[in-house]
DNA sequence: GACATATCTCAGTAGCCGCTGAGATAGTTA
DNA sequence: TAACTATCTCAGCGGCTACTGAGATATGTC
């Protein structure tokens, strides 16, 4: 059985790879991004949706969106009812990987 | 029952309050913040030991735990042994309610 | 066909944020 | 006491990024 002495700073520690939380993290610390995530929980929505609930432009939400296509987290689709509009849901996959990516840095 | 028709766009949605986890996914989103809350999963840590391992600058990480400290995230403590040596160690009540608030964002 | 709607793309700009450098403080060692 | 170590603070600079404005595309409506 060893005894935990008082100990010197160590300089030999390795920095963990915190590459994919980080990643995530930046995704979400943006309120509209945060936002449309939440949101999506319930179910899918279009642009112009996610634009009136945040009060902002809907290029500048497009433009969040396609951050968050990009990393996977969300698609889109048209309605054959209306094909102008693009309805956005979460890849439940991708968001539990985000999740869980999160949890272990803060586990 | 209700059947779930086909729905224009709605104008009347309200986005959710998402302050708390954008909050922490800004401290999260950023390399040094993030490898310093790992690293102190497994225990208290000084100053120097997360600059030797990030490759970084002291000063820059104390900049950086200043600002998880001002989150309530981390604290720092001095040994008797070495009065020099600023001992961080995580909140995990702070911690918990961060993972919460994210797990709730990505529900 | 003409017009309106919904979305996307992208260049330009402005503001935020992380890193640096300098200096101060406090405890330790010689 | 002098020198060294560990940490903190802060002003300044540079790069990143979100928002804007303009324009393109594609679909729906009259």
């Amino acid at each position: 059985m060893t005894v935990t002495l008082p100990t010197r700073p160590r300089r030999d520690l390795v920095a963990p790879d915190v590459t994919n939380a980080v990643n995530v993290a930046q995704l979400l610390g943006d309120r509209s991004r945060a936002t449309v995530l939440a949101m999506l929980a319930d179910g899918p929505h279009c642009v112009c949706e996610f634009a009136t609930a945040l009060g902002a432009r809907e290029n500048n939400v497009s433009n969040h969106l396609a951050r968050l296509r990009e990393a996977g987290l969300v698609r889109a689709t048209h309605r054959a009812e209306d094909g102008r509009l693009a309805i956005y849901e979460r890849d439940e996959a991708a968001v539990a990987a985000a999740r869980a990516a999160l949890c272990t840095l803060l586990r």
